[in-house]
DNA sequence: AAGTGGTCTAGACCACGAG
DNA sequence: TCGTGGTCTAGACCACTTG
C-alpha cells in the first residue's frame, strides 16, 4: 500500500517550529518573556534538545526571538531599537543612522478606497483609519507619510492614546498585532503639492516614494504606508546578498 | 596560569568555516563543482558529520555554496538567474520580474576621480575603466548605468571579449573575482541632461538614483555602479524582515 | 542498490551570566 | 556554583538522486 507519509512528510523540527510559533500568536509567551529552557522544551515536546534547537534556530534567524547566551530564549520585542532601525533603513550622507521624530497632522476615519482594499486586503465599503504625519531628521522635515489601517483591527486608533514615534511597538502592546515582515516598493516621483508644504520644499522636487505593506506574524497585512522622502541630505541603504 | 584561550576562543565549526573558505578564495574547488561530501570532509578535517555540516549550512545561509539533496554541495556561481534577478530588484508594476537587456554605449580608461578613489578603495593616480551602458526592459530604455571598474584587477575589460548582460559572471569567468554582496543607496534625483538622451526623457524628470558599491568573497570592492532609474512603469522592490 | 544531503538522538562538555 | 544557551560527537535512519 502507498502512503501519502512521503507526501505530507514534515521534519520533526518544522512541526515543532509550527507549534512554537503558534504560542507565540497565541501570546501564551508575551513579547519581551523569556521561552523555557531548550531541556523543557524537549520534555515537552518529547523530542531531543537538538530538535528544540534547530526549531529555534529557524526562529532566531526569522526575528521571532532572541537568544541570550547563559540567560535564555527571549520573544523578541520591537525595542525601540529594533522597530527604528531594522524596519528603518534612511540614512543620513555620512553614512550614520540618525533617530527620527515625528509630528501627527491628521487622523481621519473613512471608507476604504481602492489602494487600501487592495493593500488591506478589505472588501468594499469597510472603513479604516488615516494617519498623517511628518518625520523629522535633526529637527528638519524630510519624511511625510500616509498611513492606513483597517478599523476592524485597530478599532480606536487614535482615540485615546497619544501616537507614538514608533507605531509598530504600539500595535504590538495596544493592538496584540506583531508586524514581522514589510514589503516596500521604491520609486521617484514629483512632490505633490499638498505634501511640499510639510517638506518646506518646492512642488515638483524629486522625492523618494515607498509605498510599504506591513505583514503580521500571521501573514496578515497589517498597515499600508505610503512616504515621500527628501533625499538631498539623507539615503535609503539597501544592502543585498 | 591564565591561558588567552578563553579570549581567542572560536568554536571548531568556525575555524573549519574559514579553511574552507580559503580553498574557495583559492580556487581549489571551481564554482559550479562539487565539494567532497560531508563525511569526506569530517574525516580530513578530523571532526564529526555534525561540525561540518554546521560550516556548510552557515555557508550555504551567505550564497558561498548550493546544496542539492541526493547529489552534493556544489560552489554556487552567479547563474544568469541568480545574477539577474538575486542583485537586480527592478520589477514591473504588475510586480513581476523582468529580464534587462542592455546596450553598451561606451568604454574608456581615465584616472580614478574622488568618488572612484573613495568607493574602490584606490590611490591617487591610479586607473579605472569606465562603462556606460543602457538597459531595456521590454525594448524601451528604463536604465543608464556609469561602472567603474580599477584597471588593476580588470586590466584588459571591454578589449578582447564582447560585454554580456550580466557583468558579475564575467568577473568571476575571467578574472576569478567573485561578487557576494552589494550595498546599494538610493535616492531620488533630477534626471542630468547627458543621461536624458538616453532614456528618452526630458532633462530633470525625477529618477531613482542607485549608488552601488559591489563586494567580493574577501570583503575588497569591486565595482562602483551609478544608475539612473525611470520608475515610471518599474519599481524598486526591498523586502525586509 | 549505493551515495549524498537531511534529520534525529543521547549524552558530553564548554562559555556565559547571575547569584 | 548553577542554569542557560552553544558546541561537538558517534551513530542511526530518512529522503532524494542516479545508476
Amino acid at each position: 500500500m502507498v502512503t501519502s507519509s512521503t507526501l505530507n512528510y514534515q521534519p520533526l523540527y518544522k512541526q515543532i517550529k509550527s507549534l512554537i510559533l503558534q504560542r507565540v500568536i497565541d501570546g501564551i509567551w508575551a513579547p519581551g518573556s523569556a521561552l523555557p529552557s531548550e531541556q523543557q522544551l524537549a520534555k515537552e515536546f518529547g523530542v531531543s534538545q537538538g530538535t528544540i534547537r534547530k526549531a529555534l534556530d529557524e526562529m532566531t534567524a526569522e526575528n521571532i526571538f532572541v537568544r541570550k547566551q547563559g540567560k535564555g530564549t527571549y520573544v523578541s520585542q520591537h525595542s525601540a531599537n529594533r522597530s527604528l532601525f531594522h524596519f528603518f533603513y534612511i540614512v543620513s550622507n555620512d553614512g550614520k543612522r540618525v533617530m527620527p521624530d515625528s509630528r501627527v497632522i491628521s487622523v481621519i476615519r473613512s471608507t476604504a478606497n481602492k489602494g487600501e482594499i487592495e493593500r488591506l486586503d478589505l472588501k468594499q465599503g469597510e472603513k479604516v483609519v488615516r494617519l498623517k504625519r511628518i518625520r523629522l531628521l535633526n529637527k528638519k522635515p524630510v519624511i511625510v507619510e500616509h498611513i492606513s489601517l483597517a478599523v476592524k483591527m485597530f478599532s480606536d486608533f487614535g482615540k485615546k492614546e497619544d501616537i507614538p514615534n514608533t507605531l509598530y511597538e504600539l500595535y504590538e502592546s495596544q493592538y496584540d498585532v506583531r508586524v514581522m515582515k514589510a514589503v516596500e516598493k521604491l520609486r521617484a516621483v514629483k512632490l505633490k503639492k499638498e505634501d511640499a508644504i510639510h517638506l518646506e520644499l518646492p512642488e515638483g522636487t524629486p522625492v523618494l516614494e515607498i509605498d510599504r505593506t506591513a505583514i503580521s506574524l500571521d501573514q496578515r497585512p497589517v498597515e499600508w504606508r505610503l512616504s515621500y522622502i527628501d533625499t538631498q541630505n539623507y539615503f535609503y541603504l539597501s544592502e543585498l546578498t
